[in-house]
DNA sequence: GCCTCCAAAATTGTGCACAATCTGCGCGGT
DNA sequence: ACCGCGCAGATTGTGCACAATTTTGGAGGC
């Protein structure tokens, strides 16, 4: 069911061929990834490992190993004898993780605006190109897209400032990000501008001292103050709220 | 064979208490991890599942789950259809690592000089008291003892700062710092100078502007300045140089 | 009418057997 | 003497069957 028009039955080949295992796992890790980041998958939804196992074709336990691997970035949570569910962070979760991605895209903005300039012609046809991207996306009013490009950016930012080990850490806490923001967006709110995108790559090629990473603090700022962070700690308390005056008392 | 004294007999009992079963897969987690910190799994070694399985009395895919969650923390390596190997950070990844620590941890001590004088009363005991173990340590010349408190330590003072995101992040980057010192430490280092601790921790009570952060960023160079960074990028091109005068020409 | 309890169904957890792959070693050819 | 080849032995990978647990639905009692 739902979007599963994958489901062909190659599932039990004859012959297994395990060539293809390890960037099968990843591909799988990577579709359930974007699902959530793009709200198909909203939080708190159940993963049955069955379901997961038909939809792309696979055995159950390659499914219960992608979701510890997600579990362990954060992006899903299993409970014992429960099963997965799309993880639900809350508030002061939320909150945490872009303090983490301000501490961690400050530095690597701070690292940028100390490369010698100009900088390198590949960095900047990659930075012009993704602007490019952005900007079609925006026009196109994709959606999806979007959410993907605005992350990949900040992504490419990291990759620029040359540490692979920052650049991990963040790609985690930019899923998070997007688990957040699909937790607490307020109705009619504009993820991540691709405008601020656009002034940060201008200030990054003029370089006028300190402009970059200001602009990053706030655009991450911006970006946190959309979401609606208020109390909302439990779904129950949700439901009986919004079902409150549909509830005739006689 | 090794240490394993554990192996008693109870490894199948008739009805599989599932009660155990979290916490004893974390304790595993733990229980590696610690192995690897202190240097009785020196990198490169290579983790049998069969002989982790007896050792600690559990079965096979129990020690392959636990596997799994340390390749993802970067503390062992997965090469397929050969196994498990204690990771063998290069150089980069180890000079990255310290970076990553430098940037999150400075983080952590300005939010920390931030903190409204005098310090809560629970945190000031908790600092004293640690303090005093790693002195204990010391002088008792218990070196396995003083790294795992070094640890502990400075994820004390994460702690402290309130955020459990970056706290986490930082216990990672901490066990990867530890395999790397095990990797590129010279002869005769000290590790982690419980002395620069205490002045940490004298400078975050008196409070003089600044002087905590510039001690843990101190701090940290001082321990990457002790290890042996260079070259040693792979062993083969080790071997051609140390041998490189021994092989006669004619 | 509502609550409790129990059994069936669905779902997750785990041990096991076997398949696939890699490593080490000896044999035969050139 | 050296190189390739191929055959055990050991180790990892995976599907499957079954056990344990939770959830669901309904019957019975208060």
């Amino acid at each position: 069911m739902t979007t599963a028009a994958t489901a062909k039955p190659a599932r039990r080949t004859p012959r297994a061929r395990t060539g293809t295992r390890a960037s099968a796992e990843s591909r799988i890790v990577r579709s359930i990834g974007e699902a959530i980041a793009d709200r198909r998958l909203p939080p708190g939804t159940k993963l049955t490992e069955e379901s997961l196992a038909e939809a792309f074709g696979v055995s159950r336990e390659r499914v219960r190993k992608v979701l510890l691997l997600l579990a362990q970035r954060r992006v899903v949570t299993l409970i014992p004898n429960r099963g997965a569910f799309v993880a639900k962070p809350t508030p002061k979760e939320a909150r945490e993780v872009f303090e983490a991605r301000r501490v961690i895209e400050r530095a690597i903005m701070e690292r940028l605006e100390r490369m010698p300039r100009p900088l390198p012609d590949d960095v900047l046809d990659k930075l012009r190109g993704h602007g490019a991207l952005e900007d079609a996306a925006e026009l196109a009013a994709d959606r999806k897209a979007m959410i993907r490009l605005s992350g990949q950016f900040h992504l490419l930012l990291a990759e620029f400032a040359g540490n692979a080990t920052l650049t991990g850490i963040l790609a985690d806490l930019i899923d998070r990000s997007s688990l957040a923001i699909a937790a607490f967006e307020r109705r009619s709110s504009h993820t991540c501008s691709a405008d601020d995108h656009r002034r940060l790559i201008a200030a990054l090629i003029g370089n006028a001292p300190g402009e970059a990473t200001a602009l990053m603090i706030e655009h991450l700022d911006e970006v946190e103050r959309q979401l609606d962070l208020e109390a909302k700690t439990d779904t129950r308390i949700d439901l009986k709220a919004i079902f409150a005056d549909e509830h005739e008392p006689a």
